[in-house]
DNA sequence: GCGTCCAGGTCTACC
DNA sequence: GGTAGACCTGGACGC
């Protein structure tokens, strides 16, 4: 966030289950621009697009609020769509109480109800996780960091601040400028299909937060967007707020197998068939297994 | 510095 | 339904 630019702070009111620095470093998100974050301050910031007026802002802990500044200029009509903007990246307004009572039931669980842990950073739309989730298949996350920058340096609309491109921008390119200048390798077709597709309205992927739809069905509707297979699709489930499916990649089969085969590789299924008993809560209980040490080192402090 | 090998998910063709 | 090979990039390694 510019400090030069006058700031004013709008504050905002976090659920009573809910802690900050969990939810923003649970998973590689907070990293992925315009998305960053402050770890000496502790702050989250990343670009809003609304209504075609780009609105950098970041956010922190202020005592029990948390306390979100923007650009003292901001409209006031654009104030309560950006504060909704953020509450929704830090799923703010998901109800994990269910959840939660579930954990308290088991022993080893007890710390992620005890932590207020659970809620997984999100982009303000769909199209932009999908794109994101497509950049973190079959490569390190070192090159999935080059090409959602790039991306956004490329397409971002914005000066200086870059919002992350509308899929509109990604649809007008090219796949040899995604190939070559973002970096996508052969992710460049399917990254341009999904963008044609959602900005002509054949693919209406924001719905996918509020459809009815049970959770099997929106998976194989996922899963017949080209680039998505089983590890993306089940990954975004979980940011569209569904937990039922685990998006297993091989970092964490090599966790599970560290956890729980004394580093021996273990099969899917049988993955698969130990989480089977956590029902529509067994993709977040995975993740945060597997990712329980981060809990334990990041976080020190309150595990 | 250069060449080779490998890891990382998904798609397609083939059995 | 299961499997092999191709796709692309960057890092590790050997020379």
């Amino acid at each position: 966030m510019p400090q030069s630019r006058p700031l004013t702070t709008l504050p905002i009111h976090p659920p009573g289950d809910f802690d900050f620095r969990r939810t923003v470093l649970g998973h590689g998100w907070y990293a992925l621009p315009p998305f960053r974050y402050d770890s000496e301050r502790g702050a989250l910031g990343g670009v809003a697009s609304l209504g075609g007026t780009i609105i950098p802002w970041e956010i922190r802990e202020q005592g029990s609020l948390l306390e979100l500044r923007v650009p003292a200029r901001l409209a006031p009509h654009l104030r309560m769509p950006l504060k909704a903007t953020v509450r929704s990246c830090l799923r703010m307004d998901e109800d994990l109480a269910e959840f939660h009572r579930q954990t308290r039931r088991l022993v080893s669980h007890r710390w992620i109800a005890r932590t207020r842990s659970g809620r997984l950073l999100r982009a303000p739309t769909v199209f932009e996780d999908a794109v994101k989730l497509l950049c973190t298949t079959n490569c390190t996350w070192a090159l999935t960091e080059t090409m959602v920058k790039r991306l956004v340096e490329e397409f971002g609309p914005g000066d200086g601040a870059r919002a992350f491109p509308s899929p509109e921008a990604i649809a007008r390119s090219s796949e040899r400028v995604l190939r070559t200048r973002c970096t996508l390798g052969y992710r460049a077709p399917f990254a341009l299909e999904l963008a044609r597709r959602v900005a002509d309205g054949s693919l209406e992927i924001e719905s996918w937060r509020t459809t009815p739809l049970p959770t099997d069905e929106l998976y194989a509707t996922i899963r017949r967007v080209k680039g998505f297979g089983p590890y993306a699709a089940g990954n975004l489930l979980k940011l569209l707020g569904r937990y039922d499916y685990l998006g297993l990649d091989s970092w964490v089969r090599a966790r599970y197998a560290t956890l729980h085969g004394h580093g021996r590789k273990i099969s899917d299924a049988t993955i698969e068939r130990h989480y089977k008993q956590y029902g529509r809560w067994r993709g977040l209980i995975f993740w945060l297994e597997m990712t329980r040490h981060w809990h334990e080192e990041k976080f020190r402090r309150q595990a």
